[in-house]
DNA sequence: TGACTTTAGTCTCAGAAAGTGACTAATTCG
DNA sequence: CGAATTAGTCACTTTCTGAGACTAAAGTCA
């Protein structure tokens, strides 16, 4: 992110970056240079030749001292004309960060989604469909496993998916599925937290094993 | 489409109308006309204050004569430095017709997919792009349907799916599935076409039945 | 120490969903 | 009329999923 020049920018490129803390979803925000207690995503302007997906790297590696260990395209915003940057369009990115390798730089704090303070038209409408589009690519995506460190015990993986998700799911039936995914591995450690028997920890390890998807789904009712 | 002016354009708003053509899919593309045997995708400069999809609504009704039957965003792309507009960046669309109510206009031509003549890199990526994007979200929107002329018989809707998933399908299964959907209503007509029993024509008219989706489906395999 | 609690991990069964082939129905062609 | 062709349905089998019960390994507390 930069200061303003005299002339708006043609677009910039915008980012949610989003973590897991606390049994809450969250994400990042920047106070405003200018106006004070006034927030916004951590945006950009690209270089001249600065590929989009760079730029949006960039823009996590200012905020956070590291790129993201995921990140995709939302998609490109026009309407609601206030941006910070003045642009015409933004296009969003989503980025996911452990929670415990993230600490914010100065100027930049976590916001749990659902207690945001007042954002720009066009970065609220990124936020919402930023979510949608977690909740949508869950199962197509290693979203899950990119919110959580290294290595993680399948309970606390079943609790990111049921937040994720907002419902809860059964261990034994969410166990089968992952087993037969081919999705993770076990190590040779475990971890005892405080009551109850020790939890064995896993990595995220996808074998490149195509399940042939069977049969059709119909997925969608609204127009 | 507009004719090229001194300065590049911020950006542009590119679509790839596509239609189910003799078996196969089809996208439409415009000659070039400062270069003739050139091709590209219908694409246009927002004027000031239209949104991106006025915007992609526009260039389509310029190709065709009328809007699209459904739209939706692909992206925005910036790599691949040439495009027709000299624009940093395009947002690209997808845009849906069925083939029966949709002639192009002079100077434009429906082209199968596989069989394209050269693009920019740029406008290439939107395309691949998009027919991933079909593919992914044919079960969460209503794809096949808007392929689809208004009534059809539930064998040209199986066609239609077996044709966008590029594989077969069973017939009773197909049928149970979208029993359980509620999307189409049958109609009072029938049409005979030719040999074998005439087929009875239904019309896609979703029922608001949110069915509620069980489980955990885990279905990437690739990082 | 020993019962009780807590969390991890597994097993099994019933019901739901999907794959599959065969069946009936209605039409055209020869 | 009978064969061929396409539409539509049925019944059986296989696979998947939800759910509860079960074992395992730790801590807590009298």
């Amino acid at each position: 992110m930069r200061d303003r020049s005299s002339k708006p920018a043609a677009y910039t490129v915008d980012v949610v970056v989003v973590t897991a803390m606390g049994g809450k979803l969250a994400i990042l925000l920047a106070r405003n240079s200018t106006e004070r207690e006034r927030w916004s995503l951590p945006w950009r302007v690209p270089q001249a030749g600065e590929m989009l997906d760079a730029a949006g790297g960039r823009v996590t590696q200012d905020a956070l001292g590291e790129p993201p260990i995921w990140m995709e395209q939302v998609g490109a915003f026009g309407d609601g004309k206030r941006h910070p940057g003045d642009a015409d369009v933004s296009v969003a990115f989503v980025a996911l960060v452990p929670h415990e390798t993230a600490s914010p730089r100065s100027g930049y704090t976590w916001f749990p989604v659902g207690d945001l303070p007042p954002l720009s038209p066009r970065q609220r409408a990124m936020v919402e469909t930023t979510t949608k589009t977690i909740e949508g690519r869950l199962d197509q995506a290693p979203i899950a496993f990119r919110l959580l460190p290294p290595t993680f015990t399948l309970s606390e993986l079943q609790q990111m998916y049921e937040l994720l998700l907002g419902k809860r799911l059964h261990k034994a039936s969410f166990r089968r599925a992952l087993q037969g995914a081919w999705l993770v591995e076990p190590t040779e450690e475990w971890r005892s937290e405080g009551r109850g028997r020790p939890a064995q920890l896993f990595r995220y390890a996808p074998k490149k094993r195509r399940r042939p998807h069977r049969g059709i789904r119909f997925d969608f009712l609204y127009p």
